[in-house]
DNA sequence: CCGACATATTCGCCTATGCAGATATTACCA
DNA sequence: TGGTAATATCTGCATAGGCGAATATGTCGG
């Protein structure tokens, strides 16, 4: 039942730092907790309550293996979701810590994030 | 020196119910700050302060004639914007709150703001 | 059952920000 | 100059929400 998601509040869920580093990454595919804490240098509650935040925002989805959660985007519910997420793409190429963070990510994806 | 507006900013200032019902004004045209008072039925220093926010980040310019202060939506400097006010479009349809809007507007057009 | 690991949640603190009300500024007109 | 209308800004308050630290939950191997 994840509820239809407020064009508040998945606008909120992208007014954040934090949280639009973490859609960013997801939009190049699924990612674990720790993955995420890798490429991000952030502390694990950190990263999983900005993960609950976007959950809850109909954002993304989570896919359970074991003790593992792996995130990935949502898929978009309607135009105006389909259109936020299409931003993320249009941020790619002008902001310099994102592109930081797609290289620092295919490094984790090498060496697994642990 | 209308600072290039950084993604962050420009999120944050779509993450407010009020300035997004400011914003989805504008993008039927320009508008003086009695014409979004009267259609939002805001006290004016909420309006004002809000458009000073959206100033700010760049989304709207103003136009002065005489005492008044006409806003429009500022021309989009860059993909990520564009795509960005975009997203207003996509809204419309969707969000009974801003048809509601959009037809008191019309309303307000044809009496004058006062 | 135990211990290690991955992830989630709670708690207290602190800053950002929205709001109403009062006041300041600016322009126009008599 | 004085008054009025349109808009902007300041002040004080309340709440939302981000953060780190500690703790809880859940899963697996032995």
């Amino acid at each position: 039942m994840s509820a239809s998601p407020s064009i508040d509040r998945m606008f909120k869920a992208f007014a954040d730092g934090t949280r639009l580093r973490v859609l960013h990454l997801l939009a190049k595919g699924e990612l674990c907790v720790c993955d995420i804490m890798a490429v991000l240098g952030a502390p694990q509650p950190k990263v999983s309550r900005h993960l609950s935040y976007l959950k809850r925002a109909g954002l993304v989805t989570v896919r359970r293996e074991g003790a593992w959660r792996h995130y990935s985007l949502a898929r978009p519910t309607g135009t105006f979701h389909e259109r936020l997420v299409g931003c993320l793409d249009a941020c790619l190429d002008e902001v310099p810590a994102l592109r930081r963070d797609a290289a620092k990510l295919a490094a984790v994806r090498r060496k697994g994030c642990r």
